[in-house]
DNA sequence: TCCTGTAATATGTCGGAGTAATTGAGAGAG
DNA sequence: CTCTCTCAATTACTCCGACATATTACAGGA
């Protein structure tokens, strides 16, 4: 499906001889910048309080148009990461004022070596949440969320979780979970977690083979949700947390 | 060069009683855009799928530059809200994409009436998230902690949650707790929807009197907190939170 | 110490050139 | 005759750079 081919030379003849920014095919110019700003703050490279000066030396320097440049600040201003204000530069807001649970703010987090503690974070708060919303699907689940999730695991089951397959229908059970809750807050606050932990599992697969068979333990959610156990199905997810826990640190930490 | 364009330069020389965005002192110009299109897309003036089309269109409607107009469409593009692609205009994206949790979507949730429904989503996760926050204080916290959290209490205490200075001590209690999770995740979600939970707090003041003084239960979460008692710090909080609830829920729809 | 002026920097505006995707018309196959 | 595929024109976003304005940090004087 993804097979588009790079647009054959952009406005820009000259080769990229410097730090300019790699822009993708889908990607708008302005985005591509704010991800390379992203991840440069989300690494530590730029620290709270830091002052990215220069609105017109940084275009330049990035051999981009201020616009662009100054769409992607807005970006940021809008995730909360920066704040800018006239004659003091654009500034880099504490870290408890960035949006973390923004999806491409934790895809930034995640695009280099990810901080320990933060993926600890990110895990302590899954393992709240999740098992809560699993109570919620069993009380609330009908007919037809039963079936999406019988058939995701099926599928699950059929390809493993090497394949790209196997991934996509273990997304497609936990989004079913979460579809059954009925709760959008919620529902979105895990599709964000879930995308970074996304992330880690391919983090994971890049180490080693998974070190247990997953479809047990997903089968025992499904069960409970689907007899309406809501105290199980809780400790089910919870289970099921832990352990991609315990994998992604042992892959992590050494 | 100056006389081939003889319209008004200054373009707020006229006064605009039109559809011009309002503009507060502090806000910039695409902010103000920002809020006006935001909250209009919350409110469901703009539902899902729906086409902003026309940027020279709206830019001219709102007597803005399209510069203007685009930033604020960056904004509401890193919040999810909408998606703009060449020729088919900006769409407003299917609600699951929204960033229900970032600050400022939620302030625009609430910028008008409410939906009852998402306010009820709001609570449940609330009821989810904080007890588990006040069990990780309970295990985490340090004697700073305990210190700003007596602290607080004692100035909520001498002004009621009726005066703006007892709404700023609710607010360090409350942070001082998220704080002694150690969790920055945990910390920036519990921000966010407290945020928003701020608002129902003055929507319900401007209703009616507190129904009942809430210092006492507070007293309780943090005397628990102190004694590093984690089960009964959780237990507290919930009925914290299970009393705000009520009381919103009753102060807004019945 | 306080005030005031100035310079530096971000903010807002404008119009135009470039690029990408939708749309529908036309050609060809069944 | 109908269906599908291709392709080009249209249309709307994307990016640019120069200009004008507003705000404010900072320094120098009263």
């Amino acid at each position: 499906m993804g097979q588009d081919r790079p647009s054959t030379t952009a406005h820009a003849a000259e080769n990229g001889d410097s730090a300019k920014v790699a822009r993708g095919p889908g990607r708008r110019l302005h985005g591509a910048i704010a991800h390379k700003l992203g991840t440069a703050i989300l690494s530590g490279q730029y620290a709270p309080g830091d002052v990215l000066s220069g609105e017109v030396a940084f275009a330049e320097e990035l051999d981009v148009s201020r616009s662009a440049y100054r769409e992607a600040i807005q970006v940021l201003t809008a995730k909360g990461l920066v704040e800018s204000r006239p004659k003091a530069g654009t500034r880099v807001l504490p870290r408890t004022r960035w949006n973390l649970l923004d999806p491409e703010v934790l895809g930034w987090a995640f695009a280099g070596e990810p901080d320990i503690q933060f993926v600890r974070d990110l895990f302590e708060l899954r393992a709240i949440v999740e098992p809560a919303a699993a109570r919620l699907a069993a009380q609330r689940r009908d007919k037809n969320d039963i079936k999406i999730m019988k058939d995701a695991l099926a599928a699950m089951r059929r390809h493993t979780l090497a394949t790209e397959l196997g991934r996509a229908a273990d997304r497609d059970f936990h989004n079913a979970i979460l579809n059954a809750t009925r709760n959008d807050a919620l529902q979105v606050l895990s599709a964000s977690i879930g995308s970074a932990v996304n992330w880690t599992t391919q983090y994971k697969q890049r180490a080693r083979a998974l070190p247990r068979n997953p479809i047990p333990d997903h089968v025992r959610v499904f069960d409970a949700i689907a007899a309406g156990d809501a105290a199980a199905a809780a400790e089910a997810m919870g289970v099921l947390v832990d352990l991609a826990l315990e994998d992604t640190a042992s892959a992590m930490g050494g």
